[in-house]
DNA sequence: CGTCCTTCTTGAACACGTTCAAAAACCGGA
DNA sequence: TCCGGTTTTTGAACGTGTTCAAGAAGGACG
């Protein structure tokens, strides 16, 4: 249908004027009149095709996640360590994040809240969740790491997390091309990589299945 | 000064209605007009005591941080066991932030705007964030655990950090409640004291170095 | 072409946080 | 009591995100 192609064009005209203008002069800064002037149409049809200005950034949100997938996955063939593997990815992300951070900041607040749809905790989010999190599972079945089964069942569950805790990191880090965060993801993995592999030791069985366990109640549903 | 009194009153005036406010109604539903005709003043006159909205809740934060340390202190006195003082030290933080979960997760959201002078990791927040730490401090010292001097130098800070996850826990704790929130606590404290009683093995001499080492260098200045 | 229905577009209007010039209240000293 | 300066208070006004009733544009069918 021309008609549907005519209105996909609308709406993307105005994400895309949205991102430039963020871009540009920061979320705060950059109004939905502005937005709606640049792009030549009403504020009233920014909000027909996006429900608030929020709601503007989760289309962005969603093409960033499938450009990190995009990206990170040719970065593991051929790659069987899983410290390699999880450094890889992790880097990747703060490279396709990194020309964002300015802005990316704001959208992260945005995300904190655990009632707004934008939060990666939420239900909205669960499709990209669930994206995220099959990436690392990718990341600890294509290793040849051994651990405890049932730890290993939820380890790309706790490693999206980690990322979380990552990209918390990130948000907050203000030295130069955010070389901080980097240095996080190259030192902290290791550790982890280590810690996971140190978790086959019988005097960590404990330990470990506690972790488990305690993951399982948490996450259990009410 | 008769005047100051006056003014202070003022002050207390506007803050504690809106606190009432904010517990009724939510942060959001609660307008800055709204604060002042309940307080029986001009909205230009909640201007001049507190610069903006979210200035209003810093006053509130800073009583129920202090709340938290003349309460948790007495629970300290005759306790050495380390994981019994930091249960004992989160579960009161529970306790006293438990009544305004409802306000309190709009707060913490503010609070994770890296620009927000409300942020935990902020210079306007530097006195209540020492205080706290502070406090993880005589959790440790106060305590019989024994560890390696570095790794028990940067525990307080580290304590901190994981107070602050709990945090983020409970902001999004949905459970009646939160009583989710209570069971991380109860069960990952533990958890984190076993592995702080097990840091002292030889083998794990490396690790605990290389986090002691990684902290420092993410918390250097520039 | 004319008629109906859906999709899309508009811009005025609303409620909110915030600002500011002006006024009021207050106080110490002549 | 009155004067000058400081502190406090006021409420109209501004810019913002958002809503909504109204209309325009487009297509399907007679």
């Amino acid at each position: 249908m021309q008609r549907v192609a005519k209105s996909e064009e609308t709406r993307s005209l105005i994400v895309t004027t949205a991102m430039r203008l963020f871009g540009e002069n920061g979320y705060d800064r950059t109004t939905m009149r502005a937005i709606a002037a640049e792009a030549g149409v009403s504020v009233g049809n920014a909000y027909y095709y996006f429900s608030s200005k929020e709601q503007l950034i989760q289309g962005f949100y969603d093409e960033m996640a499938q450009q990190h997938l995009a990206t990170a996955r040719p970065l593991l063939d051929g790659e069987t360590g899983f410290a390699a593997r999880l450094k890889a990815v992790l880097l990747c992300w703060l490279d396709v994040a990194g020309p964002y951070h300015r802005f990316g900041t704001q959208f992260f607040v945005n995300a904190a809240d655990p009632e707004s749809p934008l939060s990666p905790f939420s239900d909205d989010s669960s499709a990209a969740r669930e994206a995220s999190i099959g990436l690392m599972r990718e990341v600890v079945e294509g290793s040849d790491v051994k651990l405890d089964p049932e730890l290993r069942a939820q380890l790309p569950e706790l490693l999206w997390l980690y990322q979380m805790g990552v990209v918390l990191f990130w948000v907050h880090d203000r030295s130069a091309g955010t070389k901080r965060s980097r240095m996080l993801v190259e030192r902290s993995v290791p550790l982890l990589a280590r810690l996971v592999a140190l978790s086959r030791l019988r005097l960590f069985r404990p330990v470990s299945r506690e972790i488990v366990g305690l993951i399982a109640d948490l996450t259990k549903r009410d």
